[in-house]
DNA sequence: TGACAAACCACACATTTGTGTGGTATATCT
DNA sequence: AGATATACCACACAAATGTGTGGTTTGTCA
């Protein structure tokens, strides 16, 4: 019954990422009741629970699930949704269909009143960018003091995550532990067969004292 | 059987997100075996599908399903889960247990085998950081092509996050459209009371032609 | 007209899944 | 010694959930 909007999980934490993409029902071919369905799915998946068969039926007004596995057909064959048999729940969105996704674009066609994307490159993944395949154990951040890597593009106030490692090659940007406790972001630079850490900033000396290599320099991230 | 860490959706496009904070067993008075059951659920519900008791079981190597329920029983008192009744897969992490955020290190204490983090400053929140309070349809990203933003720390292939908006501030960077339907990333400038677009390169004049203001730039990435 | 897809429904059935009861063993604390 | 918490197990049952079959209606396209 009227249920509609009501967060599945009363206290959820989770974001609403409900969104409905309003050009994919002429770009993937989608009527407007499958975008609807589809939709619903990923509101459930952004709130962390894909819905049931049954879930669909009652969100949608349909009294038989089998009208929700014939939406469940469709959406299959258009490559949005990918399912696995005799598991609850056991829904995902695929890479087009995922609604994470922040299209890249190239041209932009300026029709009168909106925008029309006319070369969508790819997607960025909000969830993959910064950590790839990574886990959330695998990493930290650290926020730029300075200004001694400017000429890597990297600025005060930046934050960069930090693959966590003990080790780098040649010429990788890392971050390291100096005998103070210091955390620094540096290139690892090599003389002969030692590896020293260098500023990109001519302002600042190489450094060759003591140091520890803590991570490797994965994404660097900048708000405005 | 031995499934370990297999993905449970075989063409999974959802990030691990997986994560043990290691001194999370610590600060939360969690037993050994209770966090290993708390990361299990962390990482499936990072891929995107909670588990079920029996799953849990599974992967744990329980055989009986009373044991899994007696684990969630004492992750729900210790306040890191939360369940609904009767709803399978109904399993939702906490704030505290979340595992969507980076920490950011201030210093970082070096212990014999390990680091210990020092001082977090705080956490980046992989979902929000993009876009604040804005949803997926206000905003779309540019991948940067040539060295024009240098001086701002935009350099070649980062991707840019825009916030759609049709007008912007002096000085504000946004992504213009050009009369060839060009998107171009520029500082928004203005001489006298008409706005023109600067480069952050001296080796790129500024522009003066016509052009419309279709965003402005909110985030840089940057993935190495 | 016929073929086809979209958009529904009913209902039975099998499987998955959560729940409940009742155990055992071990260690710790009082 | 008794109370308590952790750490398991077996098994039965009920509820939730996915599956399969077989329909009806409507519109479109050839």
């Amino acid at each position: 019954m009227g249920m509609k909007n009501k967060p599945y999980l009363t206290h959820s934490t989770a974001p609403e990422r409900h969104c409905s993409v309003s050009t994919l029902s002429k770009v993937e071919g989608l009527t407007p009741k499958q975008e609807k369905v589809l939709n619903f799915i990923r509101k459930r998946i952004g709130e962390r629970l894909p819905p049931t068969i049954r879930e669909i039926a009652g969100e949608l007004g349909f009294k038989s699930t089998g009208t929700v596995r014939d939406y469940l057909k469709a959406l299959q064959q258009k490559g949005l949704v990918r399912r696995m048999n005799n598991k609850s729940r056991a829904l995902e969105l695929t890479e087009r269909a995922s609604c994470n996704k922040i299209p890249i674009i190239g041209t932009i066609m300026a029709g009168k009143p909106n925008l029309a994307y006319e070369e969508i490159q790819g997607y960025v993944d909000v969830d993959n960018l910064f950590l790839g395949r990574l886990g959330f154990d695998d990493v930290f951040a650290l926020r730029i003091k300075g200004d001694s890597m400017i000429d890597a593009g990297i600025l005060d106030g930046d934050v960069a995550i930090i693959k966590k490692q003990p080790y780098a090659e040649n010429n990788d940007i890392v971050a390291a532990l100096l005998n103070d406790n210091e955390v620094t972001l540096k290139r690892l630079a090599r003389k002969g067969n030692k590896y020293h850490l260098e500023a990109a900033n001519p302002n600042y000396p190489p450094i060759f004292e003591e140091f520890k290599i803590i991570g490797k320099l994965m994404t660097v991230i900048r708000k405005y």
